[in-house]
Parts: structure tokens; C-alpha cells; sequence
DNA sequence: CTGAAAGCGCTTACAG
DNA sequence: CTGAAAGCGCTTACAG
């Protein structure tokens, strides 16, 4: 356990009269060697406190145990909480996670960050952004596996992990139905993010069955627009419901509105999306669409090792397997009338 | 930006009719290369999409501009929020972050974790873990800088940055008096950790000097004993008030006694730590005491950042340089009576 | 079953 | 101002 100087594997041989080969054979157990040389390194490992350079290691091997995971805003509970599952999972099986995040930008993944990204030599990626259209030649050529995790993928022709969005947007969409709404209006996030382009479908069509037809200024992109030009079109469109793209949105647009003195919940229904009160064990008062995110983030985890262990698997997207997105509904719901 | 097989020096030097050193040189822009020489490396570094291996780099030079991050629960707001703040600040100057969770095991790295952490040759460490007391000597004698972030380091004789705990706890021991509270408990997290022991004495404090006294039955460490004792400690002997240690705890006990029946804001009031509703921009019900993160985390990142450049500034931890905490209040206090 | 040599892709002295 | 050589700490062929 004492340790002045770097304690490498020379030291190692040196002291058992081995090979470094043969050191190094024995700590990543490679076959041949006996019993008696196997303790004799343990022995010396422990007694110098010697800890393997990942790096030195990785430049060799070519593999360097750890996975990038991408990302625009860790304060959304979604993505710390699907974080916190995937890098435990793949910790588990010896891999560190290390993190790029876009500051926020866009939902893109631009080519400054994917450089970072690379120089790490990851032996994956997994990414809650969606990679520049332009950058998808150039990452395929470097060879590593990209997984995409809450977008869908398929535009890129990459993997891509994701709910069913169109039935969550659809159940959101029923549910204000119930509650009466004939004015709603959808808070997406980016016009050109196709997971929120799906459940806007599924939103629309649940809400058209019910006779209720959404018009283009029923449609905000919030990410993309100041915060104040979504709640004037709901506040002068005399909007009486809300579907939000997540509940982060949500949050905002419930603080908003009753800053204003609009009842959420009498005046006003809101209903968010991921149901991150419940990651934050915090009292239900925002009704939102639940996805099933810890099953979620453990099929992206699960996705991300197949691969890297080269298990081939023809892996069905969690899309066909999950349970069917439900409503948990809380306080900002109408009373049915 | 074509990308076959991986680019290295070498193909840049050959490309250029230059010596790899020459490129290198160029590259890390070390004196001494001409403007004509600077030109035709950046052109041949674009053209055949040149991305250096930090794995090489950080083995030959010894640092490999990576930070370890080591947490217990990514997804409790105020971890996610100054990790995403510390880590794009460390961003800005060439610095990944790799994170390192000890699976919310314990508030303490252990030493299959620091193994772990050490293994990647980090320039420093940002831990909001406590070292394992046993391990200090083992961590200092990597040489690798520890700043503890949230935590009291003077323990372990290592710098920490954190907030005026003291005055936390009695900020809200004098709101609970101020709510007419007469039997209030602490909910605490590890008996053992002093920032839990340091927003104790300040409440105790502060309710002593009210007259209202703490006896140990008013204390629970919540993160030690299923959170059922905490709930029914607090209802057995009809508190009227509760601080917890931190948000994550406060959500929880809100839920509960709400679950029971005990309306909290009326019969009870419960006041938490750290004001986690305004870092996801939500609706605020619950009361909390806030530090101010955003500067607590700036002020976490500035220190590793000296410490990573040299600069051996003189530097105050962050607890005397902030202003004071301060109560926000939600609808979980009760009206003054 | 073990070892001597080569090499991963860089950067660091050291020559010129 | 530029280059040839050595070496960071490992792992991978290849011999024996």
C-alpha cells in the first residue's frame, strides 16, 4: 500500500524476478500461467500498491474501457437519471463513462465536440444528441459504435433507443380530451427533432379522433423561441390545455402561468412528459406521460454493452418491447366536467 | 475530413515532407516554426481529418487533461446542476470530466473506487464524496490533487469548498421558530458526515436561542434507517416542524406525511436544503434554504482550475467569500400564527 | 508455461 | 528553426 514513485509493471517483474510479459499476463488473466507465479504477482501488486495505467494500456490494446456519453442539459432529471443507470451498468462491466456536453446549444452534436469526442478514443459513444446530419460520413469512418439514446436514430441510419413517442404524445392527447380541452396547444421543443415531431403527431391525431383539430399557432417550438412568446400565444389564444414536450417545459410553463393568476388545474390543464417527479421521489402535482425510463435506460445500457462485447444480438429497439406510455396524473389535470 | 484509417502524426508528417517533431511542435504551438511551416501542417491536418490521441499525449507528457468526478446520486439536483456548471467550465480550458459514482453506497470513496480513479491518470479529482479516512495518506501520496466539493475537507486536511452550513441551519431553525414551531426534528443524512453535523448545530442553535430545545429523539439520520422510521418518528410525536438536510429528503417527507393525511403548510411545517426547484425552474412549494449553487460551483471549478494551472493563488474556501444563505419560501411553511 | 522484442502515438530532451 | 532518437507503460505477436 505504501507508494512514493509510479509503481509500474517493471517494478512488478523486478520484484517477482518475472517477465513484465508474464506480469501482465497474469493481471489480465490470459491463459498459461501456474498458480504459484499468479500469487507471487498478486503478492507484489498488493505489497507495492500497484494500479494499471489505463491509458498506456488503451494506446496498445486499442481499447480503452470507457464510453462517451453526450449530452445537452445533465440538470434535466432524464438525462442524470438515465446517465446515472447507463454509466453504473457499464461500469460494472469495467467501463468509465466520460462526458461531452454541447453547452446547451442545440440538440445537435456539432463537429468541434465530436473532435473531443474522438481524441478520447472511446470504444463507444452514446448520445443524447442527435449528430449533425453532415457528421454522420465522418463518424461512421472512425469505427466507433454511436448509440443513440431517447432520439430516434433511424434518420442517421444508426441505432437509436426510444420510447413510443407517437403513443405518448396520443395518451397526452386523450387526456385532455377527458379534461375537456378544446383549445390546446403543444410546447415542442425543436421543429427538426423527430422525437418531438412524433409525439406531436400522436397528439394531433389522438386529439383529431376527438374532434378537436390543432392549428400551426397551436404549435410552439419552446426551445426555439423566447420563453415569454409561448406563454403570450397561450395566455391570448385563451389556451385550456398544455402538452409539453417534457416536463422541464412543464415546470416553466406551470410557474409561468400562475404567476399570471391562471388556475393550473381549473383554468388550465398541463400535462409534461418522462415523469421525472417520480426519479426525484417528489410529491406528484404536474400530470405527466411516463414512459417506463428505468427499463428505458437499462436497454440503452444493455444496447451499448451488447456491442461493445460484440454480442451481435438483433436488438429490437426498446420502442417494440416497453409497456405502453401511460398518463400519471397529478394536480394540473381539469376536474372533468 | 475524408477518414479511412486512423491519421497520425506520422501521415501528417509525411504529407508535409516534415519531421513528426516539426508537426507536434506546431500543433501544441511550442516555440520556434515558421509561419510557412505553421500553414502547410494546419492544411494537412484539415485535409486528411487529423484528431490527436489523448491517450498517446497524456501518456508521454503526463497529463492527460482529464478531471475524475466522483458523486454518490447524479440525479439529486444539486449534483447534476454543479457537475454540469463545473464540467463545461473545466471544458472551456481543455479539461475532460470522467465520472465515477460509488452507487450511492455511502457519502465516502472507497478504495476499489479511488483504484478505479487513479487507473485513469487524472490531473485532479473533484469529489463530492469524503475520502475514506484510511485513504488520505494513499491519495496524497498519488500526487494527484483531491478537491473536495460540498464537503468539509479540514477532516482530511485537504481543501474543501462549501457553504456556510452553520448559518444554513439556523436560518431555518429561526423560519421553523418563526413558524411557531415548538417540537421540531432534523432529518440529517450520515451521522458522521460534518456539513450534516454542521447545519445541525446551527439549527440547534438558533432554536435554543428561541427556547425551543433539541432532544436526541428530534434527531434522525435519515440515509441510515428506512425512511419509514424517519416518517414515523415525525408522527409519533406530533412534530410541528421538519428541516432535512437537504431537497431530495424534504421531497420525500412531503410526499409521506401528505400520504397520511398531514397537510403539510398547515399542520407541519417542512423546510429543506439547497432550493433544487429553482435549478429545474419549477414551481416552488417547497420551502428551502439557498446558498447560491451557481457561484458555489463556479467558485469549486476556479479552485481546480488554479490548482490544475499553478497558480498557487491564497485562495478562501467558498464559505467565506458568499453571502449568506438565505430562506426561499414555499407553501410547506406555516403561517404565522 | 515464460521471456525478449517490437510498437501503440505521442512529447521530450538533445543535436545540429 | 528543424530533425533523429528515446521513452511514457503497457500489450501483442513471436520464440523457445
Amino acid at each position: 500500500m505504501e507508494q512514493r514513485k509510479k509503481v509500474t509493471l517493471k517494478d512488478i517483474a523486478a520484484r517477482t524476478g518475472l517477465s513484465v510479459n508474464t506480469v501482465s499476463r497474469v493481471l489480465n488473466k490470459k491463459p498459461y500461467y501456474t498458480k504459484e507465479v499468479e500469487e507471487r504477482v498478486n503478492a507484489a501488486c498488493k505489497e507495492l500498491g500497484y494500479i494499471v495505467d489505463m491509458n498506456a494500456s488503451g494506446l496498445r490494446s486499442g481499447s480503452t474501457r470507457t464510453v462517451a456519453i453526450l449530452y445537452d442539459d445533465l440538470v434535466n432529471p432524464f438525462y442524470s437519471y438515465t446517465t446515472d443507470i447507463i454509466s453504473k451498468r457499464l461500469e460494472e462491466h469495467g467501463y468509465n463513462s466520460i462526458m461531452f456536453s454541447n453547452n446547451n446549444r442545440s440538440p445537435y452534436a456539432d463537429y468541434e465536440l465530436m473532435r473531443a469526442v474522438l481524441s478520447r478514443k472511446p470504444d463507444g459513444v452514446l448520445s443524447f444528441l442527435e449528430p449533425a446530419a453532415d457528421l454522420v460520413p465522418f463518424i461512421r469512418s472512425s469505427g466507433i459504435p454511436f448509440v443513440i439514446f431517447g432520439r430516434d436514430g433511424s434518420p442517421y441510419g444508426m441505432l437509436g433507443i426510444n420510447a413510443d413517442e407517437v403513443r405518448g404524445g396520443a395518451a397526452a392527447g386523450r387526456h385532455l380530451l377527458e379534461c375537456g380541452c378544446r383549445r390546446p396547444v403543444y410546447a415542442g421543443s425543436w421543429h427538426d427533432v423527430k422525437v418531438c415531431l412524433d409525439r406531436q403527431k400522436g397528439f394531433t391525431e389522438a386529439l383529431a379522433a376527438g374532434g378537436v383539430e390543432l392549428s400551426p399557432e397551436q404549435i410552439v417550438y419552446a426551445r426555439e423561441v423566447p420563453f415569454e412568446t409561448l406563454i403570450e400565444r397561450i395566455v391570448s389564444m385563451q389556451a385550456d390545455g398544455v402538452f409539453c414536450f417534457n416536463d422541464m417545459i412543464a415546470f416553466v410553463v406551470v410557474a409561468e402561468l400562475e404567476a399570471r393568476g391562471i388556475r393550473v388545474g381549473q383554468d388550465i390543464a398541463v400535462v409534461g412528459f418522462d415523469n421525472v417527479q417520480q426519479m426525484l421521489n417528489m410529491p406528484r402535482f404536474l400530470t405527466s406521460v411516463d414512459v417506463g425510463v428505468t427499463d428505458f435506460a437499462v436497454c440503452g445500457a444493455e444496447a451499448m454493452l451488447d456491442i461493445l462485447e460484440g454480442r451481435e444480438t438483433e436488438r429490437a429497439p426498446f420502442i417494440e418491447t416497453h409497456p405502453a406510455p401511460v398518463i400519471v396524473q397529478g394536480k394540473t389535470s381539469v376536474p372533468r366536467t
